[in-house]
DNA sequence: CCCACTTCAGTTTTT
DNA sequence: CTGAAGTGGG
């Protein structure tokens, strides 16, 4: 992530003799001040409390600090990185700190160089995530891993055309055995740390006909000779290299004295291996044999006591930074790990919480601290929180509080509404109301479950004309265009990239198809050189038809030249060159798709952004790893987006919408996960929570579509959860003048009504037990008899109900950018493009077992027959017009024609 | 090679 | 119902 010019220095340089040039004098001089009495003590330390202080102080030995939501996490990191500093424990270089996200990483430095002076931070070579320390780290020690220093990281998108090829060359059907979902093994594997011959038989039987180990080894083997690796791969040969050199793991022990580790709760079995690596050295004896694994604990211990500050060898930087052959000197492990058990979400993706679970027993005589100060939310969102997530089981264990309670804070406000179009449009009236009372757009964000939810959202807010933005989806670097640049340069800059190569070869088209990509691929093969050269031979040989030949020949050439000036142009200007000169922006300029422009735009922005760079390749790095899309600071927007993307975020008034079983929980989470998955569900509950620093409105509706039918639902158990004291059910119906009447009078007092209970609607009990929601709000419509109709009559007459008709066909006419005249703004969220859509999502397993239960339920007759009059709780009566299977078409009286499934409605 | 049609699936996402 | 990916005919 970070800039690695690193290569200018010697890799061990720090400590020896003469301190090194920069940081060291500034560095000194604030360890003088720092040290120099008890009496001024730093200006960093003041303001904190005493757990994040101790947390900070306690520089020695392993640490675990428990941070719960909003206590001051990232604060702690920082001025504890600051503190070491100070105190001239170590020099920058010599503190690892490891983040998650690039976004992590950036804020870290900017917070360490406020604390301790510009430029600093830049100092700091180590700080930055996992991927992109591993890339460090591999760079250097490359050869040790067979691979050459320069080699490409591949994304996503290379690796599934790559593992496609594989498939195919083995003669396996590709559709039954979809590259997609094998990347995603592989992953889940790089994840567990298993190399080929490390899997689980059963998983490597569960692919490709039981191939999948030979073909996780046969596709090691090919990265391999395209001199690339995945981003598994990133973390897994430096572990390889670790375990396999211990000379060069004992180089990076004396290196790192700090290290420390941001969200510890989300790291994977790979990273975890990683940092135990890097972590346990040999201690104080003299010559531990080469340990890994479990007794790796024992040498470490004795950090227990927080050192007092400044305690350890109390002069400056240099001569307490000699060489380390004498280890006795340091024989603790000073790693602190910073993490929230129960912000844990995403063990789906391989994060084992039990690391952090266990890490009083990975590091004996760990100092543990909890920090449970909150200084984000009110006492009732707290308390709420709390409530919910005291529901896991399982945790370390943390309450948080505040001293900070207003008797005027709100309580959080559950709401009901009776469908999502209409829960889109109460929070569009509330969002307005509070804007109206002064309040800014950006201090206000609705938190999905699921990205489909947003898409209501938009829709109103496109009626209404409210800013707002979408965080999350596809990165900048992600869409097309980009990577079709970004595999132009990756050509220029490395002749032997091929799968690049292939991307482009044929874009924009040049009369080069599959049959003239096979032959350069065969030539390729046959003679043992890169896809480039292997074309450029076809170019002049005449094994080709005149057409692709000359196509060949001609793009050959250009490669050519712009190999060559890539010596003598400056980067930003090649660029352009390249993507004039290849026709590729003319492709774009000539395709008069509304998205055209903005992607002629993408390709600008992408060259710009490369100034910031020296070089081709350095950009090429860099892009690799990181670059999401930066968000317009200016404008004044709600933030829409997933909980997920929600975490380390906050705002003042938050809105989390679909709050139902099925959806949160998620039907999936339940199914695959069981109790495990269940918690989880909760903890993504918990984080939605305590995004809120002083309103939260939870909303859960009665019907909702799903996959295009409309079904009943059932609140959510999470609601439940949540305690009497610090909620309020709020009344939609009457909050919202205008729109409350045609629920049946709208409050949420009627209740169901008995009315409904003869109905037959066996899918409207909740199986959970009674629910103190069960009678509130959408419900209640129906609830004013059977008669039913009466009750819509009204809803389909309302000004919402036409717009919200003629909303859904404006949706279909989406384009990106501002729309309707008010700021619409997506971070991150391109279109939808081949890279990732269809790439999440869908194990294996569920999918057949969901497809065996649509089937087993899909063959048996429904009861009812084509003509049959029927009511359904939110279309009221209607006929029906056509059965498939348990899916029912029907001409409802006053809803029009709507397909949903027989077991919501009921004959008349 | 491109377009129209069919088919299929449908949480969460970083690097 | 929706979008994406794959298929087949021009």
């Amino acid at each position: 992530m970070v800039d690695y010019p690193d290569d200018d220095m010697p890799f061990f340089d720090a400590p020896r003799g003469g301190a090194p040039a920069k940081p060291a004098g500034g560095l000194a001089a604030r360890a003088m001040a720092a040290r120099g009495g008890h009496a001024a003590e730093p200006a960093y330390l003041k303001g904190l409390n005493p757990e994040q202080r101790l947390a900070v102080e306690t520089t020695e030995g392993p640490v675990l600090v428990l941070a719960g939501a909003g206590t001051g996490k990232t604060r702690v990191l920082t001025t504890r990185i600051a503190h070491i500093l100070s105190l001239g424990l170590a020099f920058p270089s010599q503190i690892l700190a490891v983040t998650f996200t690039n976004k992590a990483a950036r804020e870290m430095k900017q917070r360490i160089a406020v604390l301790i002076g510009e430029g600093s931070a830049e100092g700091m070579p180590w700080l930055g995530t996992f991927h992109s320390i591993g890339v460090k780290i591999l760079r250097r020690h490359a050869e040790l891993a067979g691979l050459k220093s320069g080699f490409t990281i591949l994304d996503t998108d290379d690796v599934i055309r790559l593992l496609k090829q594989l498939i195919q060359a083995e003669n396996l059907d590709d559709k039954r055995w979809p590259a997609r979902q094998f990347a995603q093994m592989i992953d889940g594997w790089k994840n567990k740390g298993l190399s080929p011959k490390d899997i689980p038989e059963g998983d490597a039987r569960a692919f490709a006909n039981g191939k999948g180990r030979e073909l996780y080894a046969a596709y090691q083997e090919r990265l391999k000779s395209l001199n690339a690796c995945d981003f598994g791969d990133l973390l897994l040969h430096p572990i390889r290299i670790f375990r396999d050199h211990p000379d060069v793991l004992a180089d990076y022990h004396r290196r790192f004295r700090y290290i420390l580790v941001d969200e510890y709760q989300d790291t994977n079995t790979a990273q975890y291996m990683w940092l135990r690596l890097l972590a346990q050295r040999p201690g104080g004896e003299r010559s531990s044999p080469r340990s890994r694994g479990e007794d790796a604990g024992r040498p470490m211990r004795g950090g227990a006591n927080p050192a007092e500050p400044g305690a350890g060898p109390s002069s400056g930087p240099s001569d307490h930074l000699l060489p380390v052959n004498g280890e006795k000197e340091r024989p603790t492990v000073n790693i602190c790990c910073v993490g929230d058990d129960d912000q844990s979400i995403y063990g789906w993706r391989g994060a084992e919480v039990d690391n952090i679970l266990r890490f009083d027993k990975d590091f004996p005589g760990a100092t543990i601290i909890r920090l449970e100060r909150n200084y984000r939310s009110t006492a009732h969102i707290l308390g709420a929180a709390s409530h919910l997530i005291a529901h896991n089981e399982g945790r370390l264990g943390k309450t948080l509080f505040t001293d900070h309670a207003d008797p005027d804070d709100a309580r959080v406000q559950v709401h009901a509404a009776w469908d999502s179009e209409e829960e889109a449009r109460a929070v569009g009236e509330e969002i307005e109301q509070a804007q109206r009372r002064g309040h800014a757009l950006n201090d206000m964000a609705i938190l999905v479950r699921a990205s489909f939810q947003m898409r209501e959202f938009e829709d109103r807010f496109v009626t209404l004309g409210l800013n707002y933005r979408v965080i999350g989806g596809p990165r900048f670097y992600e869409r097309q265009e980009i990577r079709d640049a970004m595999a132009y340069f990756r050509v220029v800059a490395q002749g032997a990239d091929d799968l690049a190569f292939e991307r482009i070869v044929n874009v924009p088209k040049r009369g080069l198809g599959e049959s003239a990509i096979r032959q350069i691929h065969d030539t390729a093969r046959a003679l043992r050189v890169p896809m480039l050269e292997a074309a450029g031979k076809l170019a002049e040989s005449d094994e080709m038809k005149p057409k692709p030949r000359a196509a060949l020949r001609e793009i050959c050439a250009n490669f050519g030249r712009w190999q060559e000036a890539i010596e003598t142009t400056a980067h930003t200007e090649l660029a352009e060159q390249i993507l004039e000169e290849s026709g590729y922006i003319d492709m774009w300029k000539a395709d008069k798709s509304a998205e055209a422009p903005g992607r002629l735009e993408n390709l600008k922005e992408l060259i710009r952004s490369m100034e910031d760079y020296e070089s081709l390749r350095s950009f090429l790095e860099h892009v690799a790893l990181v670059m999401d899309a930066e968000q317009n600071a200016e404008l004044d927007a709600v933030s829409i987006m997933t909980l997920h993307s929600a975490k380390g975020l906050e705002f003042e008034t938050v809105f989390l919408p679909g709050w139902e079983e099925g959806l949160f929980p998620h039907q999936r989470a339940l199914d695959e996960g069981g109790r495990t998955g269940l918690e989880e569900e909760r903890r993504l509950a918990y984080v939605g929570l305590t995004r809120a620093k002083k309103n939260l409105h939870i909303w859960f509706v009665s019907n909702r579509r799903i996959h295009g039918l409309w079904q009943s639902t059932i609140p959510s158990r999470f609601l439940d959860e949540l305690p009497e004291a610090h909620v309020e059910v709020a009344d939609a119906g009457n909050s919202y003048g205008g729109y409350s009447a045609p629920y049946g009078g709208g409050g949420f007092a009627s209740g169901r009504g008995g009315g409904n209970q003869g109905g037959g609607f066996a899918g409207r009990q909740n199986p959970y037990g009674a629910s103190r929601f069960d009678n509130v709000g959408g419900g209640s419509g129906a609830g004013g008899g059977t008669g039913g109709s009466g009750a819509f009559s009204n809803t389909y007459a309302t000004p919402g109900w036409a717009r919200a008709q003629q909303n859904r066909t404006e949706a279909t006419d989406r384009n990106w950018g501002t729309r309707s005249g008010h700021a619409v703004e997506r971070i991150g969220y391109g279109e939808t493009d081949s890279g990732y859509g269809a790439g999440r999502g869908s194990v294996k397993g569920r999918t057949i077992e969901g497809e065996l239960v649509a089937k087993s339920v899909a063959t048996e007759p429904s009861k009812f027959h084509v003509g049959d009059r029927v009511f359904h709780q939110k279309f009221g009566n209607g006929n029906i017009a056509a059965i498939d299977g348990n899916k029912l078409t029907i001409d409802f009286d006053k809803a029009g024609q709507k397909r949903v499934l027989d077991g919501f409605v009921s004959e008349v």
